[in-house]
DNA sequence: GAGTGGTCTAGACCACAAT
DNA sequence: TTGTGGTCTAGACCACTCT
């Protein structure tokens, strides 16, 4: 990694070492959890200063693509239980507190994509994908409808229903290497129809919350669409903006 | 600032240097928009390098605190309208397309706090405040009913209804130096009560989505509550989660 | 040309974790 | 004791802005 380099693509060295780091953990050269050699060994692998690969990994950690521990070393980033219930799971009760939900899988089912989820996961209209419809509890009452929408070339192999994980997202990056580290939701009101009114022990046409996510993986490929309606008689989606 | 105050305090140098130039700029010793010295000149005023200094004013950037400019230098962050509208408002169309609201200022009433207002603003019951009720405007078509509760005591002087600013952060921090850096939003769903319906050119009992944020300064304030209420028939409350 | 932040390096020492 | 990341410094050079 020269300097010449630099000139010619007009990016900072400590940029191109943080590209070529994350290249490798997309290649799952170190896959999530393992350490990365020390700043000093990649620094002189590279052809650069310790300070330089400082510099890019530091920037990595601020992104949560690794994460960093004094005396220890510089680790892939992995999904924890703890990871995926605070950083993606944003319904609290009425003091704030999160909620730790249960999953129950109502179906699954394999399926040609509909023009709705074509669109939101960038995929050709009939691409075969797999949908699965989960019933969430909140302490233990019925308080979420979801169905979830994966493309069958990411992930074609889903456990049965009895042993689907309630984190999906660690499936996902154990089984595939496919690591969701970013997402988009959009929130809208919508009446409950027959069936989640049936799900939810609640009248047909109480107003629910709907969100919708599309979950982005490390290398940018559109993992999952997740629609899920809710309840806010006691919780709340709750946001920081910063 | 001598490293014995390091030993002391078990903060590192750099973060010492940056609680003190955070200080600094919540005394309005820099008024937001103005230029900070040099990292030279600041380095040399506190007994510290200019890597230092740079480290402290790399995070402050990250956190927004001060906006830096190569060749120009580092100024203090000041609420502009393009700020506002892409950091603190969350409302997209179909396209994921920014709206760009506009406002009706309803009514401005000085009053006491409710036990509501003052549980979100951690105010004595029956504190002073002014109440301020808003119809906003997404293409020109009613979509928002919106409730804003400030302190007197941070905020005496608004204008009068027919000169309210739109940007009403950015009249807290040129007219009263309180800059809105932070906030946590909560949002259910509601249903709309008469006068929402009156106002929004829906029936009663149509579910709305309500959006209720309280907005913090710089120092830990909590300046404002407001609460949002609108029709999501056409707009989407996005999110990003990285 | 002078002044600013941005990058890169090299080296010293500290704090922490494992052996 | 060894090896890791964390902090701090000093100095060189680059890129940008203004006058």
């Amino acid at each position: 990694m020269s300097t010449d380099e630099n000139l010619t693509h007009f990016l900072p060295l400590y940029a191109q070492v943080k590209q070529h780091l994350i290249q490798r953990i997309v290649d799952q050269v170190w896959a999530p959890g393992s350490a990365l050699p020390s700043e000093y060994k990649l620094g002189v692998e590279l052809g650069v200063s310790q300070g330089t690969v400082r510099k890019a990994l530091d920037e990595m950690a601020a992104e949560k693509l690794v994460v960093r521990k004094q005396g220890r070393g510089t680790f892939v980033s992995e999904h924890t239980h703890e990871q995926e219930l605070f950083h993606f799971f944003r319904l609290v009760d009425q003091h704030d507190q999160q909620y730790v939900p249960t999953s129950q899988v109502l179906s699954l089912e394999h399926s040609e994509s509909t023009e709705y989820e074509s669109k939101a996961l960038g995929l050709a209209e009939g691409s075969l994908i797999t949908r699965i419809s989960r019933l969430r509890l909140l302490n233990g009452r019925p308080a979420i409808v979801e169905t979830i929408s994966v493309p069958r070339d990411l992930i074609s192999d889903f456990p049965d229903r009895s042993a689907m994980p309630n984190s999906l997202y660690r499936f996902y990056q154990q089984s595939h290497g496919i690591s969701v580290l970013r997402a988009v939701e959009r929130i809208k009101v919508v009446l409950a129809n027959d069936n989640e009114a049936d799900l939810l022990g609640i009248a047909r046409d109480v107003p629910l919350l709907e969100v919708e996510r599309v979950a982005e993986s490390i290398d940018g490929r559109l993992v999952e669409l997740r629609v899920s309606r809710l309840v806010t008689d006691e919780c709340r989606y709750r946001v920081e903006l910063t």
